[in-house]
DNA sequence: CGGCTGATGACTGTTGACACTCGGCCGGCC
DNA sequence: GGCCGGCCGAGTGTCAACAGTCATCAGCCG
């Protein structure tokens, strides 16, 4: 008996199952920044009842994809150019840490390696924006990770939100992101010398041209 | 015409002020960390519907302060020493980017002079263990909020939680938490001097400090 | 013409009921 | 005795219906 052809069911719930098809379809592009969700229309088209909805819109609330608008309704987060100049000083921070945590840590060797063969993944996006946009918050991520400070990740995470709604959202003219492996290199590197203020140097001025990137071209406000 | 007895109106919705009633049950240590909340005894105990309850379990959930227990329940989130410790070192890496923000703004003078009232509220309250809490939080709050960054803020808010259930549910026993004013005003002065290295160095060891206090007697895990 | 007043449609807020899952208990059957 | 089965009880998951709110606009009246 036991046939390999049964495999485990899937377990999760509605709420769940509407949260990540809502959140795939956001960061896909397929609703804009400031585009309206309304439950109604999402109930009916995702074959699901309104409160199951509900608590999915909620939950993307919170993450930041999503802001209130005029009369409690929701609409896709729209990132003024000030507030993605702010976003990219807090990665920075949190990113410095993650890299100290790095250096830091017992398993360093380890950690470059993981973190190089991630370059080389980046490498291979390269021509695909979506799966470029992919492979670098993977990198960032896993950067995270490999600190081994849980609480970092959560944080992290925290930010994924609005960073893929700007990333994703930028106009095809300007995608020319510091995304390459090139510009990661620099980071790994100081990471296996044991360089932590050169790593936070290269860190912090990679977030700032990314920043000035998708802020667009020199406005203040 | 025009009364000035009318004054406007309560406008939340039920859902909010559930989740306040909620939050303030939690933080004032009126559950502890592991117990359970079950929608049908808070539905019952608020006087609303399930539905609601849900809504606002839902998100203290993302706050950090439930997690998921058994069987998709929820439960008061218990932090271990280990995470406290990343915890604060989150922290420390947020406020650094806040006093950097602060030195570097414009208004530095201003701004030391809020921080210095700070101080006063929280020396006015030494000897009110919650009072301290708040001042001392509101301090902190206040530090990021000067340095002009609004996702910086954000980001800070959503380690509020779980911060606060930590710093609530320390037995009595050892509540000597550096939250003296004495504590905070090195700080102060390092901005005012323009002092960052010295600010951050300052804060680093304030939140090792705290840190070390509520993650227990020097155990690993 | 200008302002007030209802009707209307499009939303979200809230609720109570029903469905389902899980763990524990108990009784019968080998 | 040990195990298998079904039967609760306590939870959450999901839904459809009802209620309330707001912007809009047509119509009325001064």
């Amino acid at each position: 008996m036991a046939p390999e052809t049964l495999s485990s069911l899937d377990r999760s719930t509605l709420r769940e199952r509407a949260l990540h098809a809502l959140r795939t379809a956001i960061l896909a592009g397929q609703y804009r920044p400031g585009d309206h969700l309304g439950e109604v229309e999402l109930a009916g088209r995702l074959g699901i009842s309104r409160g199951t909805v509900r608590e999915a819109l909620r939950h993307l609330q919170q993450e930041g994809l999503l802001v209130p608008a005029a009369r409690g309704m929701l609409q896709v987060h729209r990132l003024s150019p000030t507030e993605v100049r702010e976003l990219y000083e807090v990665r920075a921070a949190l990113e410095g840490l993650a890299v100290a945590g790095v250096i830091a840590s017992a398993g360093r060797e380890q950690a470059v390696e993981e973190l190089r063969q991630a370059l080389i993944r980046l490498d291979r996006a390269a021509g695909d924006f979506a799966a470029q946009v992919e492979a670098d918050l993977a990198f960032h991520l896993l950067l995270c990770e490999l600190s081994g400070n849980s609480m970092l990740v959560r944080t992290w995470r925290h930010l994924e939100g609005p960073i893929r709604v700007t990333v994703m959202s930028v106009g095809d003219e300007r995608r020319r992101l510091p995304m390459s492996a090139a510009r990661h290199e620099p980071i790994v590197d100081a990471v296996e010398r044991g360089d932590e203020a050169g790593a936070l140097e290269v860190l912090r001025s990679h977030m700032a041209l990314a920043a000035a990137q998708l802020a667009g071209p020199g406005d203040q406000n």
